[in-house]
Formats: structure tokens, C-alpha cells, sequence
DNA sequence: GTAGCCTTGATG
DNA sequence: CATCAAGGCTAC
């Protein structure tokens, strides 16, 4: 993942297409071909359209393939439309030049740092963040796996202790960031975020979204506050719509001999065992709520990253909400009979995919169409989000709230999305697994236990089984987008460091 | 439409 | 005057 090898700064590549950099082209080091054809599009404001599922890899071989996802890439990495001038002058500099000197310095700074230093990198940037404290709290996914850190507060303990060996080889190098001892805990990666320079401008329409302004009492981000994580978290935007109950007048199950002890019909509610054992385990809301709000306003008020925006914020949550996601795996059936490294594996695999369908699960049951709900109970204005977010983001939230639209109207209840879940959790598409029989036997079990569900509680929603797992596949898809967006997004040093997310998000690359 | 090479012109 | 990122040109 992280090469940087030898010379100066030829050897970069661009990190559109992978061709050779030419030197900085709209805001970042390109090739050639890659700046031209940037150019191009925003000087004739061209439109493309993707014929795939719009995350056609690009590389220099297929970069001819598909326009729009190119151009989409141009601006995940961070290409400026506002570098293309609108009159067309030649020749000069623009208002980036200070940015691409700036760049270049750090970037000369973190080659010779590497060579100093050569695997040391951790404590070498003072300058922006202390990463040693930020280190200290952040155990990593095979800690928590361990059950040694929970969140980020509490737990000293945790702290202290080096997540045990196991499951590391799985992955590979990114686990220099899980299992390095005592200090160690972001490495590399907290340098890289510190380095990044953020202070681009937006452009008037919808850049990256990297430069959301600190929401700060007054400003554009109406409705989004600092403060109101206090107040507008008690509100309770959940008016436990889990309470509900399925279908009452159920026929009898077509599929009754899938549960060993003595059908379903036995467990009073009526349901199969396993979406009754998952309803168990489903973590309290009201109390995740608390926790993370908790947890952020800590973050706040230690006021460690003066500049943390919104941006940073939803990351810090989409941490936390991670962490709970690990937390209700580990106390999963099937899941906890699992080694370590299986577990591990395993999450590595789907994070994204559950932090999404956990996203959207929440929109669903929210039901607005112009606001979004936020895991800490805060109500945002799509308007807002909209305003914030830059296009690349925006086009994620608009697929996002299309599937939402989708299982709105499909009226998924608490019952399948705890199933979906599951069956996200337990992809069979996670190879060299030590024990791939428990992976399988959930999988079925879970699928048979959603289907039997269906068609017993919604005999009238014809296929409504089938739709849902199609659903799955929407929902991987998305996840993919937005992994490599917020990949992106990291490499530019607008993710906040040391953090499980960045960990997860490394994980799969190596 | 693509991409390599060319020209331009503010900046230091 | 050198630099180098912007736009322009043109063979493919």
C-alpha cells in the first residue's frame, strides 16, 4: 500500500489512473492524460454516463472505458474544478500555487523522515497533532475483539495492553496499525492525515467535501450545531419504533422443519429462533445514543483537533458506530464461536456494508424524506447535507436515500433487518477462513429463517424475500463508493486519525 | 475524444 | 530570467 520508494518526485503516480505524474494539475500531482482529460470536462461541462454500477476501476489500460467514473475519480482524489478557468486566460499562476509549494515541502519532509526513520514513523509529526495520546486510546480492531478496548474513554487497561498476535496475518501489512505495541497505534497512517494540507476553498458547486466549516452557533450549518448534541439528543427521534409487532394473523410456516427444537411455532412469538436470538442481542439504542454523543463531546471539549468539521464529526461517529458494530458482533450466534482471525476477517470484510445498512436502516424507520437522522438522535436538513457535502458525497446520499425509498415502501420491520444484518456479517465471499462450516451453517440458517419469515408475516408482498437480498447487493455497492470515498478523503488528510475506521478502511487494501 | 507536446505569463 | 501550471494544438 504504502510505497514510497526512492527518488525525488518522479516516481509518483497519478492517483487517477496510476500513469506518470506530469506535476500538479487542478489541485494535486496527475498524469498528463488525466489532466487533460479533466480539463475537457469541466471546460465543455460535459455529462457522462456509467454503464456499469458506477465504480469502474480505472487504471492507465481501462481509463478510456468509462468517462464518468473517471471523472468521478478526478474528483474523489481531489482535483479542483475551480482550477479550470472560466475565461481561459493562459499562462500565470492561480491562487493554488501556495498549496502545490506547500505539498511539495511535506511531502520532501516525509520522504526524509522515512529515511531517518525508516519504520518509526508514528511520533515524527509534532507539528498538527499529538498522536501519542490520540495513539494510546485507540486498541484497534483485534483489541476489541479481544474485548480489551472498548471506547475510546474508560478502560485504561485496555490501553496498555498490546493486542495478542493473533489474526494479524490476515491483514498483513495494514496490521502494522493493530498490533504495534504500546505507541505505535495509527503509524504511518496518522502521519499521512497530519500532512495533508486542508484549507482548499470550496468551489460553487460542490467540490469534495472538504471543507465543511466548523459548525459554529451560527454560519451556514443551520441546524447542525455544536452545542445541540446536548439537547437535541435527548429528544427522542426514536419513538421506539421497534416495538411493533409482525403480522399477527400468520399462516402456519411453510418451512417448519428448518428449527431443530420442535418448530417455531414452540417460541411463543411466533418467529424462528434465530431472528428471536438476534432481536436479543440487538443493542440498546438509547443507550449507543448516550455513548457516542458522549464520546464526541469529550472529543469536543479536549479541543485536541481545534479544526475538527463536520466532516470530522461524522467520521468520529461513523467510529463509534463501528465500535458498536463490533461490540453486537462479538455477541453474535455463530459469530462468537468463531476464532479471532476468522472474526476478524470476517468484519473486515463487511464494516462498511453494516455501518451503510445501519445508516439506512435508521433513514427508514426515521421516514422523512428531507432529513437525516444521525445516530446521536440529531435530526440534520437534507438541505443542509446538500449544501455541505460536494458532489461526490452528494451522489452517495442520493443512491443512499433511493434504497431507502426502496425498503421504505417494502416496509422492512426490525425482524429482517436483524436477519439482513446477519447475513451481511456472514458473506460467504470471505476466503481462507479457518472454520468456513460456521460461516455457511449461519449464512442458511439466517437465510432460511428470512425467507420462512417473509412469507408467513408478509404473504401479500409477493417475493419480498428475494427483493431483500437484492437489496444486499445495492448495499455492497454503495459501501464499495463510499469506502473508496472515504479512502480518498483519508489520503487528503480530512479523516480524523487513529481511528478503527482508517484501520478497516486499510484493511482490505493490503 | 485522447494524450503528448507546445505556448503563455504571473511569480519569485 | 527560470519556473511551471494553466490553456492550446493536433496526430491519432
Amino acid at each position: 500500500m504504502m510505497d514510497y520508494s526512492y527518488d525525488d518526485d518522479l516516481d509518483e503516480l497519478c492517483p487517477v489512473c496510476g500513469d506518470k505524474v506530469s506535476g500538479y494539475h487542478y489541485g494535486l500531482l496527475t498524469c498528463e492524460s488525466c489532466k487533460g482529460f479533466f480539463k475537457r470536462t469541466v471546460q465543455n461541462s460535459k455529462h457522462y454516463t456509467c454503464t456499469e454500477n458506477q465504480n469502474c476501476k480505472i487504471d492507465k489500460t481501462q481509463r478510456k472505458r468509462c468517462p464518468y467514473c473517471r471523472f468521478q475519480k478526478c474528483l474523489v482524489v481531489g482535483m479542483k474544478l475551480e482550477a479550470v478557468r472560466a475565461d481561459r486566460m493562459r499562462g500565470g499562476r492561480n491562487k493554488f500555487g501556495p498549496m502545490y509549494k506547500r505539498d511539495r515541502a511535506m511531502k520532501q519532509q516525509k520522504k526524509a523522515l522515512i529515511r531517518a526513520n525508516s519504520f518509526k514513523l508514528e511520533t515524527a509529526q509534532p507539528p498538527i497533532v499529538s498522536p501519542v495520546q490520540a495513539a494510546a486510546e485507540y486498541g484497534g480492531l483485534s483489541a476489541s475483539l479481544h474485548g480489551l478496548s472498548h471506547h475510546h474513554h474508560q478502560s485504561g487497561v485496555a490501553k496498555a495492553l498490546p493486542p495478542p498476535g493473533s489474526g494479524s496475518s490476515s491483514s498483513s501489512s495494514s496490521s502494522s496499525s493493530s498490533s504495534s505495541g504500546s505507541g505505535g497505534g495509527g503509524s504511518g497512517i496518522s502521519s499521512s492525515t497530519a500532512m495533508a494540507p486542508v484549507d482548499y476553498e470550496r468551489s460553487s458547486y460542490g467540490t469534495p467535501a472538504l471543507a465543511m466549516p466548523v459548525p459554529s452557533g451560527h454560519g451556514p450549518l443551520s441546524g447542525y450545531h455544536y452545542q445541540p448534541f446536548a439537547n437535541r439528543a435527548i429528544k427522542s427521534e426514536f419513538p421506539d419504533p421497534y416495538a411493533m409487532h409482525p403480522n399477527e394473523a400468520a399462516p402456519p410456516y411453510p418451512y417448519p422443519e428448518v428449527y431443530p427444537n420442535g418448530g417455531s411455532a414452540a417460541t411463543g412469538g411466533d418467529l424462528p429462533d434465530v431472528i428471536l436470538k438476534l432481536l436479543q442481542q440487538e443493542p440498546d439504542e438509547a443507550q449507543l445514543k448516550a455513548r457516542i454523543l458522549a464520546c464526541l463531546q469529550e472529543e469536543q471539549s479536549k479541543a485536541r483537533h481545534e479544526k475538527l468539521n463536520a466532516f470530522g464529526i461524522m467520521c468520529k461517529m461513523a467510529d463509534q458506530t463501528l465500535f458498536a458494530i463490533v461490540e453486537w458482533a462479538r455477541s453474535c450466534i455463530f459469530f462468537k464461536e468463531l476464532e479471532v482471525g476468522d472474526q476478524m476477517k470476517l468484519l473486515q470484510n463487511c464494516w462498511s456494508e453494516l455501518l451503510v445498512f445501519d445508516y439506512i436502516f435508521r433513514q427508514v424507520h426515521h421516514g422523512k424524506e428531507h432529513s437525516i437522522l444521525l445516530v446521536t438522535g440529531q435530526e440534520v436538513n437534507m438541505s443542509t447535507v446538500t449544501m455541505q457535502a460536494g458532489s461526490i458525497l452528494n451522489n452517495l446520499m442520493l443512491r443512499a436515500h433511493q434504497l431507502v425509498a426502496h425498503l421504505h415502501s417494502l416496509q422492512v420491520d426490525r425482524q429482517e433487518f436483524v436477519c439482513l444484518k446477519f447475513l451481511i456479517l456472514f458473506s460467504l465471499d470471505v476466503k481462507y477462513l479457518e472454520n468456513s462450516s460456521v460461516v455457511k451453517e449461519a449464512q442458511e440458517k439466517a437465510h432460511a429463517a428470512l425467507m420462512q419469515y417473509t412469507v408467513c408475516n408478509y404473504p401479500h408482498t409477493t417475493d419480498k424475500f428475494r427483493q431483500l437480498l437484492m437489496h444486499l447487493s445495492d448495499i455492497r455497492s454503495l459501501s464499495m463508493q463510499a469506502e473508496e470515498y472515504l479512502y480518498h478523503k483519508h489520503l487528503s488528510g480530512d479523516v480524523p486519525c487513529n481511528n478503527l475506521l482508517i484501520e478497516m478502511l486499510h484493511a482490505k487494501r493490503s
